[in-house]
Formats: C-alpha cells, sequence, structure tokens
DNA sequence: CATCCGTGGAG
DNA sequence: TCTCCAAGGAT
C-alpha cells in the first residue's frame, strides 16, 4: 500500500476531524484500545439509515438509556419502542429493530454477528448495515457504500454513470479503496468525509484531503456528481382525520395496521389517503378545526382536513377505542393533526372540565 | 429492477 | 415555495 493510497490520507484527515459522535469511538479512544459496543453501533446504523446525524442523536440517547443492552430492548413491549421512535421516521425500522433484538437475544446469546452474512440474515440488517456493524464494530475490511461513499468515489473517479445503474461500479471503486488496516475508522473517515466535505451541494474542494487525485475536481465537474435519474413528481393526496376526546379527557385511537404507511404506529381514525375509505370512526357532531394539515411523505403530499368532537362518555365507536394518549407517542402527521384540532378543543374544554 | 416507506433541514 | 436528500431495507 503505497504512503500516497486514498485511504492513507482519508485516515490521517479522520485522525484529525473525526466527528464526535454519541455512538462512535473516536481515533483517539480506538489507538487506546477502546472498541465500539456492537449494539451501540447495531442501534446507531439502523437509526441512520436515510436519516441525519443531527435527528437521530436525541433518539439514540433516549434508546440507549432506556434499553442499555440487547437483552432488555428484547424485553421491551413493542407500544414503548414504537411509541419511542415516532417521529423518527421509517417506522419499519422500529418494528424490525425488536425483531433483531429479539433473535439476537434469544439465539445468539445477546451477541451480534461478526460476519457480513451473518448480520444480513438479520431483520432490518441490508448490505449496508452489516458491512458497516462488520467493519466499524469488529473491525473487519468490509467495504460500505452508502450515499456518501457513492459520492466520494463517483467524484474521485469521475464516474458519469447515473445512479442507481452505477452502484455496481460505485461498489466495486470503493472496495478496492478498502485498508486491512482500521478498516472500521477508514469506513467512518469516508462517510464524514461525504457529510462535511465531499457534500452534495458546494463540496468543499479547497479542503479536500483527496482533491489532488481526484479526477472529479481536475474535470471540473465535481458538484455535478454522481448523476442521478430524475424522479417521479408526487402528486397530492387528501383525507380526513378524526379527533374524538371524551369527557373524561380520554382520545378515540387506533392502532395501524403492522405493514404499510405509519405501520404499527398510533394514529386518529383517518379517511381516503392510505388506501381506507372508512368514514367516521362514529356518529357524532363532527367541526372542522379550520386548519388543514400538510404533510409530505416519501413519494406523495397530504393535505388533511381535521374534523374533531367532544363525546359524553359511554360513546361507543365503530373502530379504535378510547384512550389515554401521550402526544410524543404519535408519528409527525398525526401528531400535526393532534396540534390543529388544540384549538377547538381549548374552547371546548372549559364547559365540560372547568 | 421498481416501488414503497418519514421527516426535517438546507438552499 | 419547493426540491433535494440523509450512515437503506423489504418486497
Amino acid at each position: 500500500m503505497c504512503e500516497d493510497a486514498v485511504s492513507q490520507r482519508l485516515l490521517a484527515w479522520y485522525d484529525i476531524n473525526a466527528r464526535k459522535l454519541a455512538w462512535r469511538v473516536g481515533p483517539d479512544a480506538w489507538r487506546a484500545g477502546q472498541r465500539a459496543d456492537p449494539y451501540a453501533v447495531w442501534m446507531s446504523e439502523i437509526m441512520l439509515q436515510q436519516t441525519t446525524v443531527a435527528a437521530v442523536d436525541k433518539y439514540f440517547r433516549r434508546f440507549t438509556t432506556l434499553w442499555p443492552d440487547v437483552h432488555a430492548l428484547a424485553s421491551a413491549k413493542d407500544a414503548d419502542v414504537m411509541g419511542e421512535w415516532a417521529g423518527l421516521g421509517y417506522y419499519a425500522r422500529a418494528r424490525n429493530l425488536l425483531k433483531c433484538a429479539r433473535v439476537v437475544s434469544g439465539e445468539w446469546g445477546g451477541v451480534f454477528p461478526g460476519t457480513r452474512a451473518g448480520l444480513q440474515a438479520l431483520p432490518g440488517i441490508g448490505p449496508y448495515t452489516a458491512a458497516a456493524i462488520s467493519a466499524i464494530a469488529y473491525d473487519r475490511p468490509e467495504t460500505v457504500v452508502d450515499g456518501n461513499v457513492e459520492r466520494v468515489m463517483a467524484r474521485h473517479f469521475a464516474v458519469q454513470t447515473p445512479l442507481p445503474k452505477a452502484k455496481k461500479d460505485l461498489t466495486d471503486l470503493a472496495g478496492a479503496e478498502t485498508p486491512e488496516h482500521r478498516p472500521g475508522c477508514y469506513a467512518q473517515a469516508v462517510m464524514d468525509l461525504g457529510a462535511t466535505i465531499c457534500t452534495p451541494r458546494n463540496p468543499a474542494c479547497g479542503i479536500c484531503p483527496l482533491s489532488k487525485t481526484c479526477l472529479g475536481r481536475a474535470r471540473g465537474i465535481a458538484a455535478e456528481l454522481p448523476r442521478k435519474t430524475p424522479k417521479k413528481p408526487k402528486p397530492t393526496r387528501r383525507g380526513i382525520a378524526y379527533l374524538a376526546r371524551r369527557d373524561d379527557g380520554a382520545w378515540l385511537l387506533e392502532d395501524r395496521p403492522a405493514r404499510g404507511l405509519l405501520g404499527g404506529m398510533l394514529g386518529w381514525p383517518t379517511e381516503g389517503w392510505d388506501g381506507t375509505d372508512d368514514g367516521a370512526p362514529m356518529p357524532a357532531n363532527w367541526q372542522d378545526v379550520g386548519v388543514e394539515v400538510t404533510h409530505t411523505f416519501t413519494h406523495f403530499h397530504l393535505r388533511l382536513q381535521v374534523l374533531a368532537t367532544q363525546v359524553p362518555q359511554g360513546a361507543n365507536p365503530a373502530r379504535g377505542n378510547f384512550r389515554a394518549l401521550r402526544p410524543a407517542d404519535l408519528p409527525t402527521l398525526m401528531r400535526k393533526a393532534f396540534d390543529a384540532s388544540q384549538r377547538y378543543f381549548d374552547q371546548s374544554e372549559p364547559d365540560t372540565l372547568g
């Protein structure tokens, strides 16, 4: 391995510029012999799938405080885990997180596999996450290929083929750079570079440790790479949410189906936007709260009308059931509907609870 | 290989 | 206001 290899420059840069992250063993601590906890690495990698570091930090701290090890998590109630995941998005991750914890706790004695194949056989762990855990937690020379790595490789080698077609070529190029020594630090180094220097827009090529060998920069096209096939426009869907509060303060809620949109999460009875069209959950004096909720999902925009009502005890809904609500357990869309309804409930409250 | 699956910040 | 996109995986 020549002194000037990409990996050596990246590691030298990382030793100085590594970001301090709650789940990370930094280069100094690593040199002192400290190693990452596979449970923490796994937890962070699941949370970081398509999610920013800034958003993950709070959730990671909360989860590892509530459930310090995989056995504790495996013993948690589904509703508690889903409630704590609320707001982070991609809720299949939370469902698979629990499934995976229970497999590792019950069948592997609480020890995560160290090999890519063993890891990738677990729920919620795909090619990227398996490589990341193997490299970062077990220091094996596996190659991680995420959006950062794709961008760094596409630019450094001036790959013009658009994603996702270029995926295999970029993976091969990344694999050729992966060092035998400190592969875990290297994996984090490439991703840190992509997150802080080789950014999607306005890359800081002037301070990049790879600039002198970067073909994209040499050709003046670095910022245009990687090329991507154009995306389809998002359609707009419309729907109605029904928020009913009982006189004793209980709310009419339903557990959403285990699969699909907001699967496994708590929600208000709704209509007309997610494939269901059941109408109001019960006959009542439904009032429009006057504020339309707007929300954007991965593949569509939503405009949600919010109807609210106050009902006496003894009311018998056709679907959902009345129960206590912790607003933080709601996914963001449902939380928006709750917030929008407060105007209505604030003015109807004095008569009922005063 | 295409589609589905959240959310919030940046520009 | 609106598009992009962030440490992807499952089907």
